[in-house]
DNA sequence: GATTGACATGTAACATACAACACGTCACAT
DNA sequence: ATGTGACGTGTTGTATGTTACATGTCAATC
């Protein structure tokens, strides 16, 4: 398992150490795991397991089962379908919304987010890049005011984190995911709200299209599709 | 604070105890509460309360302070116009979709969950009826397929259950509450997409304004009215 | 041979003991 | 009078002991 990062509170370091442990695959998906054995490979109590554990089943990554252990629930083509048809719902308009409402900071902040994933992509350093990428969703949305929008987004991108870092390996040069997102901060800064979510909107299907075929194939990928076109006019 | 139901994992039960004793107002906002007092109080000891906690947290309910205590959190205008702008931007387009996709036995459903509508109306039974409504809205949304967004938006309720109770008493009789509801089930029943997203987006709208209305005043009402707009196109 | 039930085993759920921490208070020095 | 620092108090954070449960096994019975 670990290294276990040097700060925050117990329950918080045993959080991500499982959250990256269970992406990375570390932990068997859909086989019963104990806490004591995943809490002495950490070295600490099962306390913070314990917790750290009730947090990740209200995200969605694993199932606790009573007195029999936990689960880590392995996510099907269906799992991205759900997030990334919730993260067109949602992303598109706040883009719209941050587009009319964006301030000189705060297109300055993006613009700060951007020059750190070009930093990442100097240091070709695939996972950073993939952090500040996120952060970057974060500070646009966050511009459209709504808090609860933004951490519900980000937090659905935890479920797909390693799918993603393996697509920026695949399928297509780090220079290529960067593009997307000059459009997005030039669109923003000009305040163009319509564009700017088209642009959001192209982005996505474009990346879950590719997730999806890479992951599961052709026909996940068509079944994504079908899924947007019932939420459409 | 409690009674405590009386089945399920303490845990769960404290955290429901801990949720009706918020949203009933037993626990002051906005203040340093201790866990040991509350679980006291309900009669566990302090582990079950505190893994309550963590979940609540995840909800947005409360906050820990680490060392100090949690302070319930007291909902501002803010956290309601955010809560309705994302019904919004999800009930709407997962209604569509049901409405395209809905079979006669999820029909037959949400035709169930009107009629114990009706029957807490009869009963004039405001709490049970809330519950209702809020199973229908879980029905219809999960027509959709979209597991995720369901849990999401169903979550969203909880930090508005008792405003809601408070609604259904002082500004419309439980009848008219009733009525959008139908339509609905109408629109979704006989395939029309379109007519079903307008009906929830005015369903949804109207809510919201009355909420905001009566906890905030006009003022409330109309910054809900702006925010909805930044979204639109 | 199939079915049932007692029991052993491994596990989470819960209670409790202990340590670390944040903060207020008060004495003391300046 | 004011600032500073030691200390007391209340609280969580964490570890660990204890209980109750779900399940698989295996023997007894039909």
């Amino acid at each position: 398992m670990e290294p276990l990062q040097s700060q925050g509170s117990m329950t918080d370091r045993a959080t991500s150490a499982l959250r990256s442990a269970i992406l990375r695959g570390d932990l068997e998906p859909n086989t019963l795991h104990a806490v004591h054995t995943v809490a002495e490979s950490l070295g600490v109590s099962r306390t913070p397991v314990r917790e750290a554990l009730i947090r990740l089943a209200a995200e969605g990554m694993v199932r606790v089962q009573r007195n029999r252990g936990f689960v880590v629930l392995r996510h099907s083509p269906r799992d991205l379908v759900e997030i990334f048809s919730l993260r067109l719902l949602l992303e598109v308009p706040a883009t719209r919304a941050a587009a009319s409402l964006a301030t000189p900071d705060d297109v300055a902040a993006l613009d700060a987010d951007i020059a750190r994933m070009r930093d990442a992509m100097a240091a070709d350093d695939a996972e950073l890049f993939l952090r500040e990428d996120r952060q970057f969703h974060r500070t646009l949305l966050s511009i459209s005011g709504n808090e609860r929008l933004t951490e519900f987004v980000d937090s659905l991108r935890n479920v797909v984190l390693s799918s993603g870092v393996s697509t920026a390996n695949r399928t297509e040069s780090i220079g290529e995911i960067l593009e997307p997102h000059l459009e997005l901060l030039r669109l923003v800064r000009d305040g163009k709200p319509t564009e700017a979510a088209a642009s959001m909107h192209e982005h996505l299907v474009s990346t879950g299209h590719k997730l999806l075929t890479q992951e599961f194939g052709d026909e996940a990928a068509a079944s994504f599709a079908d899924a947007l076109g019932a939420y459409e006019a």
